[in-house]
RNA sequence: UCCCCGGUAGCUCAGUUGGCAGAGCAGCCGGCUGUUAACCGGCGGGCCGGAGGUUCGAGUCCUCCCCGGGGAGCCA
Protein backbone atom coordinates (compact mmCIF):
# COMPACT_ATOMS: atom_id res chain seq x y z
CA UNK A 1 0.00 0.00 0.00
CA UNK A 2 1.60 3.87 -0.96
CA UNK A 3 1.94 5.80 2.04
CA UNK A 4 -0.23 9.11 2.49
CA UNK A 5 1.15 12.19 3.92
CA UNK A 6 -0.85 13.51 6.81
CA UNK A 7 -1.98 16.69 4.58
CA UNK A 8 -3.76 14.47 1.94
CA UNK A 9 -5.67 12.76 4.03
CA UNK A 10 -8.89 14.50 3.43
CA UNK A 11 -8.92 13.52 0.00
CA UNK A 12 -8.64 10.21 1.25
CA UNK A 13 -12.16 9.71 3.38
CA UNK A 14 -13.27 6.41 3.73
CA UNK A 15 -10.54 4.48 2.68
CA UNK A 16 -7.74 2.81 3.96
CA UNK A 17 -3.93 4.65 4.07
CA UNK A 18 -0.54 4.44 5.92
CA UNK A 19 0.90 6.94 7.18
CA UNK A 20 4.41 7.24 7.99
CA UNK A 21 5.69 9.60 10.47
CA UNK A 22 6.82 9.83 14.29
CA UNK A 23 4.72 9.59 18.10
CA UNK A 24 3.60 13.15 18.31
CA UNK A 25 2.16 12.30 21.60
CA UNK A 26 -0.52 10.21 23.12
CA UNK A 27 -3.14 9.66 25.11
CA UNK A 28 -5.72 7.36 26.85
CA UNK A 29 -9.07 6.80 28.33
CA UNK A 30 -8.53 3.40 29.17
CA UNK A 31 -9.65 1.05 26.38
CA UNK A 32 -9.88 4.20 23.53
CA UNK A 33 -6.17 5.26 23.07
CA UNK A 34 -5.14 7.87 21.18
CA UNK A 35 -1.92 8.39 18.48
CA UNK A 36 -0.79 11.49 17.56
CA UNK A 37 1.20 11.18 14.44
CA UNK A 38 3.29 13.45 12.52
CA UNK A 39 5.08 13.61 9.00
CA UNK A 40 6.17 16.83 8.54
CA UNK A 41 3.16 17.52 6.51
CA UNK A 42 0.64 17.91 9.89
CA UNK A 43 -0.43 15.65 12.40
CA UNK A 44 -3.28 13.29 12.77
CA UNK A 45 -4.81 11.52 15.43
CA UNK A 46 -5.19 7.74 15.01
CA UNK A 47 -7.75 5.80 17.42
CA UNK A 48 -6.90 2.82 18.61
CA UNK A 49 -9.83 0.46 20.02
CA UNK A 50 -9.70 -3.49 21.34
CA UNK A 51 -10.71 -4.22 17.82
CA UNK A 52 -7.34 -3.53 16.62
CA UNK A 53 -5.05 -6.43 16.86
CA UNK A 54 -3.44 -6.67 20.61
CA UNK A 55 0.10 -6.05 19.34
CA UNK A 56 -1.56 -2.70 18.06
CA UNK A 57 -3.41 -1.91 21.08
CA UNK A 58 -0.52 -2.61 23.26
CA UNK A 59 2.12 -0.13 21.29
CA UNK A 60 -0.23 2.40 21.32
CA UNK A 61 0.25 2.78 25.06
CA UNK A 62 3.76 1.99 25.32
CA UNK A 63 5.59 3.99 22.56
CA UNK A 64 7.20 6.78 23.54
CA UNK A 65 7.07 10.16 22.30
CA UNK A 66 8.69 10.44 19.36
CA UNK A 67 8.86 6.64 18.04
CA UNK A 68 9.14 5.94 14.20
CA UNK A 69 6.05 4.34 13.08
CA UNK A 70 4.07 3.28 10.39
CA UNK A 71 0.14 3.45 10.83
CA UNK A 72 -2.70 1.81 8.78
CA UNK A 73 -6.24 2.73 9.27
CA UNK A 74 -9.39 4.37 8.06
CA UNK A 75 -10.05 8.01 7.24
CA UNK A 76 -12.91 9.05 8.40
CA UNK A 77 -13.81 13.12 8.99
CA UNK A 78 -14.53 14.17 12.53
CA UNK A 79 -15.73 17.33 13.54
CA UNK A 80 -13.63 17.61 17.18
CA UNK A 81 -10.38 17.21 15.51
CA UNK A 82 -8.03 20.24 14.61
CA UNK A 83 -7.44 19.03 11.05
CA UNK A 84 -11.05 17.54 10.12
CA UNK A 85 -10.28 13.97 9.56
CA UNK A 86 -8.76 11.05 11.90
CA UNK A 87 -7.55 7.77 11.35
CA UNK A 88 -9.25 4.53 12.56
CA UNK A 89 -6.28 2.14 13.55
CA UNK A 90 -6.29 -0.90 12.16
CA UNK A 91 -2.39 -1.64 12.83
CA UNK A 92 0.96 -0.17 13.86
CA UNK A 93 4.15 -1.09 13.19
CA UNK A 94 7.09 0.64 15.12
CA UNK A 95 10.45 1.48 13.16
CA UNK A 96 12.49 2.80 16.03
CA UNK A 97 11.53 2.74 19.49
CA UNK A 98 13.64 5.35 21.54
CA UNK A 99 15.24 4.07 24.67
CA UNK A 100 15.48 6.83 26.48
CA UNK A 101 12.80 9.60 27.23
CA UNK A 102 12.72 12.55 23.93
CA UNK A 103 14.51 15.60 25.90
CA UNK A 104 11.82 18.04 24.55
CA UNK A 105 8.31 17.60 26.68
CA UNK A 106 5.08 19.23 25.63
CA UNK A 107 5.25 21.81 28.21
CA UNK A 108 7.03 24.66 28.30
CA UNK A 109 10.97 25.02 28.21
CA UNK A 110 13.68 27.54 28.28
CA UNK A 111 15.00 28.97 25.44
CA UNK A 112 18.78 28.05 26.32
CA UNK A 113 18.03 24.35 26.90
CA UNK A 114 15.69 24.82 23.19
CA UNK A 115 18.90 26.29 21.78
CA UNK A 116 20.65 23.66 22.84
CA UNK A 117 18.63 20.64 21.43
CA UNK A 118 17.81 22.77 17.94
CA UNK A 119 18.22 20.03 16.45
CA UNK A 120 15.58 18.17 18.10
CA UNK A 121 13.39 21.00 18.12
CA UNK A 122 12.51 21.60 14.54
CA UNK A 123 10.37 18.37 15.10
CA UNK A 124 7.93 20.26 17.34
CA UNK A 125 5.27 22.60 17.53
CA UNK A 126 5.51 26.18 16.00
CA UNK A 127 8.88 24.95 14.37
CA UNK A 128 7.28 22.97 11.87
CA UNK A 129 4.90 25.65 10.51
CA UNK A 130 7.42 28.14 10.72
CA UNK A 131 10.18 26.25 8.22
CA UNK A 132 7.13 25.38 6.12
CA UNK A 133 6.75 29.19 6.12
CA UNK A 134 10.05 29.86 5.26
CA UNK A 135 9.94 27.69 2.86
CA UNK A 136 7.11 29.31 0.98
CA UNK A 137 9.15 33.04 1.36
CA UNK A 138 12.19 31.07 -0.67
CA UNK A 139 10.02 29.89 -3.15
CA UNK A 140 7.36 33.08 -3.83
CA UNK A 141 10.88 35.10 -3.70
CA UNK A 142 12.05 33.31 -6.60
CA UNK A 143 8.95 32.76 -8.30
CA UNK A 144 8.57 36.26 -8.36
CA UNK A 145 12.07 37.05 -9.95
CA UNK A 146 11.45 34.41 -12.54
CA UNK A 147 8.22 35.80 -13.24
CA UNK A 148 9.96 39.05 -14.13
CA UNK A 149 13.12 37.28 -16.41
CA UNK A 150 15.74 37.83 -13.33
CA UNK A 151 18.50 35.51 -14.15
CA UNK A 152 18.92 33.44 -11.09
CA UNK A 153 23.34 33.76 -9.76
CA UNK A 154 25.37 33.70 -7.89
CA UNK A 155 28.48 35.49 -5.95
CA UNK A 156 31.03 33.96 -3.83
CA UNK A 157 30.95 33.60 -0.26
CA UNK A 158 34.46 33.86 0.28
CA UNK A 159 35.88 36.86 -0.92
CA UNK A 160 38.98 39.30 -0.21
CA UNK A 161 37.62 42.84 -0.44
CA UNK A 162 35.27 43.57 2.17
CA UNK A 163 31.93 46.21 1.35
CA UNK A 164 30.82 47.58 4.08
CA UNK A 165 33.25 47.95 7.32
CA UNK A 166 36.08 45.54 7.85
CA UNK A 167 35.35 45.44 12.23
CA UNK A 168 32.30 43.08 11.12
CA UNK A 169 34.07 40.61 9.01
CA UNK A 170 34.89 37.37 9.73
CA UNK A 171 38.15 36.62 8.95
CA UNK A 172 40.05 33.65 7.44
CA UNK A 173 42.85 31.79 6.18
CA UNK A 174 43.00 31.24 2.64
CA UNK A 175 45.82 28.99 1.71
CA UNK A 176 48.09 31.84 3.51
CA UNK A 177 46.18 34.53 2.18
CA UNK A 178 43.50 36.87 3.94
CA UNK A 179 39.94 36.52 2.68
CA UNK A 180 36.65 37.11 4.88
CA UNK A 181 32.71 35.35 4.24
CA UNK A 182 31.08 37.61 2.63
CA UNK A 183 28.72 40.48 4.21
CA UNK A 184 26.83 40.74 0.74
CA UNK A 185 26.88 39.10 -3.02
CA UNK A 186 26.21 42.95 -4.18
CA UNK A 187 29.39 44.11 -5.55
CA UNK A 188 29.28 40.81 -7.78
CA UNK A 189 25.70 41.14 -8.75
CA UNK A 190 26.46 44.36 -10.30
CA UNK A 191 28.86 42.92 -12.61
CA UNK A 192 26.53 39.97 -13.11
CA UNK A 193 24.04 42.31 -14.07
CA UNK A 194 26.10 43.97 -16.61
CA UNK A 195 26.30 40.37 -18.12
CA UNK A 196 22.88 39.20 -18.04
CA UNK A 197 20.75 42.37 -17.45
CA UNK A 198 18.75 41.40 -14.31
CA UNK A 199 19.94 39.42 -11.92
CA UNK A 200 19.45 37.69 -8.60
CA UNK A 201 20.29 35.61 -5.85
CA UNK A 202 19.70 34.40 -2.52
CA UNK A 203 22.70 33.29 -0.27
CA UNK A 204 23.68 33.06 3.18
CA UNK A 205 25.90 36.10 4.27
CA UNK A 206 28.21 36.76 7.59
CA UNK A 207 28.41 39.71 10.07
CA UNK A 208 30.34 39.61 12.97
CA UNK A 209 28.50 42.18 14.61
CA UNK A 210 28.46 41.69 18.01
CA UNK A 211 24.47 41.88 18.29
CA UNK A 212 22.68 40.37 21.16
CA UNK A 213 19.58 40.78 19.56
CA UNK A 214 16.41 39.70 18.87
CA UNK A 215 16.34 40.54 15.32
CA UNK A 216 20.32 39.65 14.69
CA UNK A 217 22.19 36.40 13.18
CA UNK A 218 25.57 36.28 12.61
CA UNK A 219 24.47 33.77 9.58
CA UNK A 220 21.59 34.94 7.24
CA UNK A 221 20.25 34.46 4.06
CA UNK A 222 19.93 37.82 1.90
CA UNK A 223 17.67 37.68 -1.47
CA UNK A 224 20.06 40.27 -3.48
CA UNK A 225 18.54 41.78 -7.11
CA UNK A 226 20.13 43.92 -9.41
CA UNK A 227 19.37 45.44 -12.33
CA UNK A 228 21.08 47.18 -15.13
CA UNK A 229 19.10 50.79 -16.72
CA UNK A 230 17.34 50.90 -12.87
CA UNK A 231 17.00 53.91 -11.25
CA UNK A 232 15.87 54.58 -7.30
CA UNK A 233 12.22 55.02 -8.32
CA UNK A 234 12.00 51.76 -10.49
CA UNK A 235 14.41 49.92 -7.65
CA UNK A 236 11.34 51.29 -4.81
CA UNK A 237 8.60 50.29 -7.39
CA UNK A 238 10.57 46.22 -8.09
CA UNK A 239 11.02 46.32 -4.03
CA UNK A 240 7.02 47.21 -3.03
CA UNK A 241 6.42 44.53 -5.80
CA UNK A 242 8.49 42.04 -4.49
CA UNK A 243 7.40 42.33 -0.94
CA UNK A 244 3.52 42.09 -1.21
CA UNK A 245 4.30 39.10 -3.84
CA UNK A 246 5.84 37.65 -0.70
CA UNK A 247 3.13 37.97 1.55
CA UNK A 248 0.35 37.13 -0.79
CA UNK A 249 2.29 33.76 -1.88
CA UNK A 250 2.16 33.08 1.79
CA UNK A 251 -0.93 34.10 3.06
CA UNK A 252 -2.40 31.97 -0.06
CA UNK A 253 -0.47 28.78 0.25
CA UNK A 254 0.29 28.43 4.15
CA UNK A 255 -3.18 29.91 5.61
CA UNK A 256 -2.96 26.60 8.21
CA UNK A 257 0.47 27.42 9.19
CA UNK A 258 0.12 31.07 9.73
CA UNK A 259 -2.78 29.68 11.72
CA UNK A 260 -1.12 27.67 14.35
CA UNK A 261 1.20 30.40 14.78
CA UNK A 262 -2.16 32.77 15.79
CA UNK A 263 -0.75 34.91 12.79
CA UNK A 264 -3.73 36.36 11.07
CA UNK A 265 -3.46 36.80 7.10
CA UNK A 266 -5.83 38.83 6.34
CA UNK A 267 -3.92 42.15 9.18
CA UNK A 268 -1.00 40.95 7.06
CA UNK A 269 -2.92 41.28 3.62
CA UNK A 270 -4.03 44.37 4.57
CA UNK A 271 -0.49 45.34 5.58
CA UNK A 272 0.70 45.60 1.99
CA UNK A 273 -2.53 45.73 0.49
CA UNK A 274 -1.78 49.66 -0.97
CA UNK A 275 1.24 51.83 -1.94
CA UNK A 276 3.82 51.50 0.88
CA UNK A 277 4.45 55.08 2.18
CA UNK A 278 7.48 56.67 1.34
CA UNK A 279 9.22 59.41 3.16
CA UNK A 280 12.81 60.74 2.96
CA UNK A 281 15.10 60.33 5.81
CA UNK A 282 14.41 63.48 7.22
CA UNK A 283 10.95 63.44 7.45
CA UNK A 284 11.46 60.26 9.31
CA UNK A 285 13.78 61.88 11.30
CA UNK A 286 10.74 64.62 12.09
CA UNK A 287 8.40 61.33 12.80
CA UNK A 288 10.74 59.78 15.24
CA UNK A 289 11.17 62.89 17.28
CA UNK A 290 7.48 63.53 17.61
CA UNK A 291 7.41 60.33 18.91
CA UNK A 292 9.75 61.11 21.56
CA UNK A 293 12.49 59.10 20.96
CA UNK A 294 16.04 61.42 21.10
CA UNK A 295 18.02 60.94 17.09
CA UNK A 296 19.92 64.01 15.71
CA UNK A 297 19.72 64.69 11.88
CA UNK A 298 22.48 62.91 10.29
CA UNK A 299 22.23 59.93 13.01
CA UNK A 300 21.15 56.08 11.57
CA UNK A 301 18.20 54.75 12.88
CA UNK A 302 18.18 52.79 15.51
CA UNK A 303 15.59 50.48 17.19
CA UNK A 304 13.51 52.63 18.75
CA UNK A 305 13.41 54.70 16.06
CA UNK A 306 12.75 52.08 13.68
CA UNK A 307 9.91 50.99 16.06
CA UNK A 308 8.75 54.81 16.33
CA UNK A 309 8.41 54.57 12.00
CA UNK A 310 6.98 51.63 12.51
CA UNK A 311 4.29 52.41 14.90
CA UNK A 312 3.62 55.53 12.88
CA UNK A 313 2.71 54.41 9.46
CA UNK A 314 1.19 50.61 10.76
CA UNK A 315 2.79 49.42 7.22
CA UNK A 316 5.77 48.68 5.18
CA UNK A 317 7.23 52.17 5.23
CA UNK A 318 10.23 53.28 2.44
CA UNK A 319 12.77 55.50 3.98
CA UNK A 320 15.17 57.31 1.20
CA UNK A 321 17.48 60.01 0.42
CA UNK A 322 19.58 59.30 3.80
CA UNK A 323 23.14 61.66 4.13
CA UNK A 324 25.42 60.06 1.96
CA UNK A 325 27.97 60.37 5.15
CA UNK A 326 25.93 57.65 6.83
CA UNK A 327 26.12 55.47 3.96
CA UNK A 328 28.22 53.01 1.76
CA UNK A 329 30.76 54.21 -0.42
CA UNK A 330 28.78 52.70 -3.53
CA UNK A 331 25.67 54.30 -3.30
CA UNK A 332 24.62 56.97 -6.06
CA UNK A 333 24.34 60.78 -4.67
CA UNK A 334 21.12 62.47 -5.34
CA UNK A 335 21.99 64.90 -8.43
CA UNK A 336 19.83 67.94 -6.57
CA UNK A 337 21.22 66.84 -3.40
CA UNK A 338 24.86 65.79 -3.66
CA UNK A 339 24.95 65.24 0.40
CA UNK A 340 22.11 63.00 -0.16
CA UNK A 341 22.26 59.25 -1.20
CA UNK A 342 19.72 58.03 -3.60
CA UNK A 343 19.05 55.04 -1.53
CA UNK A 344 15.55 53.70 0.62
CA UNK A 345 15.63 51.24 3.51
CA UNK A 346 12.09 48.94 4.04
CA UNK A 347 10.99 49.10 7.43
CA UNK A 348 8.76 46.13 8.24
CA UNK A 349 5.56 47.14 10.16
CA UNK A 350 5.06 45.99 14.06
CA UNK A 351 8.63 46.69 14.77
CA UNK A 352 10.30 44.05 12.49
CA UNK A 353 12.45 46.28 11.30
CA UNK A 354 14.47 47.08 8.39
CA UNK A 355 14.01 44.13 5.85
CA UNK A 356 15.67 45.94 3.14
CA UNK A 357 18.30 48.06 2.05
CA UNK A 358 18.93 49.44 -1.57
CA UNK A 359 20.26 52.41 -3.80
CA UNK A 360 20.78 53.35 -7.09
CA UNK A 361 24.74 52.64 -7.82
CA UNK A 362 27.78 54.89 -8.75
CA UNK A 363 28.06 54.77 -12.53
CA UNK A 364 31.18 56.39 -13.52
CA UNK A 365 34.59 55.97 -12.58
CA UNK A 366 35.02 59.45 -11.83
CA UNK A 367 32.17 59.62 -9.20
CA UNK A 368 33.52 56.06 -7.75
CA UNK A 369 36.74 57.00 -7.09
CA UNK A 370 36.07 60.11 -5.21
CA UNK A 371 33.73 58.22 -3.22
CA UNK A 372 36.06 55.46 -2.49
CA UNK A 373 38.53 58.65 -1.16
CA UNK A 374 35.91 60.04 0.90
CA UNK A 375 35.41 56.77 2.56
CA UNK A 376 38.85 56.16 3.31
CA UNK A 377 38.98 52.97 1.38
CA UNK A 378 41.90 51.63 -0.78
CA UNK A 379 41.49 51.53 -4.43
CA UNK A 380 43.03 48.48 -5.00
CA UNK A 381 40.98 45.59 -4.03
CA UNK A 382 38.01 47.32 -6.05
CA UNK A 383 40.08 47.49 -8.99
CA UNK A 384 37.88 45.03 -10.87
CA UNK A 385 34.68 46.79 -9.49
CA UNK A 386 35.98 50.11 -10.94
CA UNK A 387 35.98 48.63 -13.79
CA UNK A 388 32.32 47.84 -14.15
CA UNK A 389 32.33 51.98 -14.86
CA UNK A 390 35.21 51.79 -17.84
CA UNK A 391 33.65 49.68 -20.45
CA UNK A 392 29.93 50.16 -20.79
CA UNK A 393 28.82 51.52 -17.52
CA UNK A 394 24.97 51.91 -17.43
CA UNK A 395 22.54 53.61 -14.51
CA UNK A 396 21.66 50.62 -12.38
CA UNK A 397 20.36 49.81 -8.85
CA UNK A 398 19.44 46.80 -6.96
CA UNK A 399 18.61 45.80 -2.93
CA UNK A 400 19.19 43.35 -0.47
CA UNK A 401 16.39 41.48 1.25
CA UNK A 402 16.67 40.20 4.44
CA UNK A 403 15.29 36.46 4.28
CA UNK A 404 15.10 35.90 8.32
CA UNK A 405 13.54 39.48 9.14
CA UNK A 406 10.85 38.79 6.41
CA UNK A 407 10.21 35.50 8.02
CA UNK A 408 9.90 36.88 10.89
CA UNK A 409 6.91 39.70 10.21
CA UNK A 410 5.42 37.85 7.77
CA UNK A 411 5.29 34.49 10.77
CA UNK A 412 4.48 37.36 13.60
CA UNK A 413 7.55 35.80 15.87
CA UNK A 414 9.04 37.43 18.43
CA UNK A 415 12.49 35.92 17.86
CA UNK A 416 14.86 35.65 14.35
CA UNK A 417 16.31 32.33 15.82
CA UNK A 418 13.26 30.66 15.31
CA UNK A 419 13.34 32.11 11.05
CA UNK A 420 16.09 29.55 10.60
CA UNK A 421 16.68 25.91 10.94
CA UNK A 422 20.28 25.93 12.86
CA UNK A 423 20.56 30.07 13.96
CA UNK A 424 24.17 31.16 13.96
CA UNK A 425 24.27 34.07 17.29
CA UNK A 426 27.14 35.64 18.96
CA UNK A 427 27.22 32.97 21.97
CA UNK A 428 26.31 29.81 19.81
CA UNK A 429 27.83 27.70 17.28
CA UNK A 430 26.20 24.28 18.37
CA UNK A 431 24.48 22.41 17.33
C1' U B 1 32.24 46.72 24.40
C1' C B 2 28.36 48.52 27.87
C1' C B 3 23.59 48.05 30.81
C1' C B 4 19.63 44.87 33.00
C1' C B 5 17.68 39.91 34.48
C1' G B 6 18.64 34.90 35.58
C1' G B 7 21.39 29.85 36.94
C1' U B 8 17.68 25.02 42.62
C1' A B 9 15.34 17.45 40.16
C1' G B 10 15.61 15.45 32.99
C1' C B 11 12.24 20.23 31.97
C1' U B 12 9.48 24.83 33.94
C1' C B 13 9.78 27.10 38.41
C1' A B 14 8.75 28.20 44.09
C1' G B 15 11.85 28.47 48.34
C1' U B 16 9.53 34.01 53.80
C1' U B 17 13.80 38.14 58.61
C1' G B 18 19.98 33.07 57.15
C1' G B 19 17.41 27.56 60.56
C1' C B 20 15.26 19.72 57.95
C1' A B 21 15.29 20.75 49.70
C1' G B 22 9.61 21.75 47.46
C1' A B 23 5.59 21.71 43.38
C1' G B 24 3.93 20.77 38.38
C1' C B 25 5.45 18.25 34.01
C1' A B 26 8.50 14.15 32.15
C1' G B 27 9.93 8.77 33.77
C1' C B 28 8.17 4.11 36.26
C1' C B 29 3.61 1.37 38.50
C1' G B 30 -1.81 1.37 38.62
C1' G B 31 -6.99 3.37 37.04
C1' C B 32 -10.44 5.32 33.32
C1' U B 33 -14.41 3.64 26.16
C1' G B 34 -13.61 10.30 23.08
C1' U B 35 -8.98 12.37 24.82
C1' U B 36 -7.22 17.50 22.61
C1' A B 37 -0.28 20.30 26.40
C1' A B 38 -6.35 14.75 28.78
C1' C B 39 -7.43 13.39 33.79
C1' C B 40 -7.02 10.54 38.82
C1' G B 41 -3.81 7.63 42.61
C1' G B 42 1.20 5.93 43.95
C1' C B 43 6.84 5.67 43.50
C1' G B 44 11.84 7.05 42.39
C1' G B 45 14.65 11.47 41.34
C1' G B 46 19.34 17.08 44.10
C1' C B 47 27.48 18.94 43.66
C1' C B 48 21.01 24.56 44.93
C1' G B 49 26.49 27.09 38.15
C1' G B 50 31.99 27.34 40.26
C1' A B 51 35.68 29.26 43.80
C1' G B 52 36.51 32.05 48.06
C1' G B 53 34.48 34.81 52.33
C1' U B 54 30.96 36.32 56.64
C1' U B 55 28.30 33.17 60.31
C1' C B 56 27.08 28.47 65.52
C1' G B 57 24.55 27.67 60.80
C1' A B 58 24.32 29.88 53.66
C1' G B 59 19.97 27.84 48.15
C1' U B 60 19.36 32.65 50.86
C1' C B 61 24.35 37.72 52.64
C1' C B 62 29.42 39.59 50.32
C1' U B 63 33.56 39.21 46.40
C1' C B 64 35.40 37.19 41.93
C1' C B 65 34.65 33.93 37.82
C1' C B 66 31.72 30.89 34.26
C1' C B 67 27.22 30.15 31.54
C1' G B 68 22.30 31.66 29.60
C1' G B 69 18.54 35.39 28.35
C1' G B 70 16.98 40.51 27.14
C1' G B 71 18.51 45.33 25.49
C1' A B 72 22.09 49.41 23.63
C1' G B 73 25.46 50.51 19.86
C1' C B 74 25.86 48.41 14.61
C1' C B 75 23.03 46.28 10.93
C1' A B 76 19.22 42.96 7.06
Amino acid sequence: MASVYVEELGRHIGTEVLIQGWLYNKRSSGRVRFVLVRDGTGIVQGVVTPDADPRTFELAEALPQEASLRMWGTVRAEPRAPGGVEVAVRRLEPVHIPSTPFPIGLKEHGPGFLMDHRHLWIRMRRQVPLLRIRDAVLWAIRAFFRERGFVATEAPVLVGTAVEGTTTLFPLDYFGAPAYLSQSGQLYLEATCMALGKVYWIGPVFRAEKSKTRRHLTEFWMAEAEQAFLDHEGNLALQEALVRYVVEAVVAERARELGELERDPEALREEVAGPFPRVTYHEAVEVVRKAGVLMEVGDDFGAPAEDALSAHFGRPVFVERFPAAIKPFYMKRDPAHPDLALCADLIAPEGYGEIIGGSQRVDTEEELLAQLREARLPEEPYRWYLDLRRWGSVPHAGFGLGVERTVQWIAGIPHIREAIPFPRTLERLYP
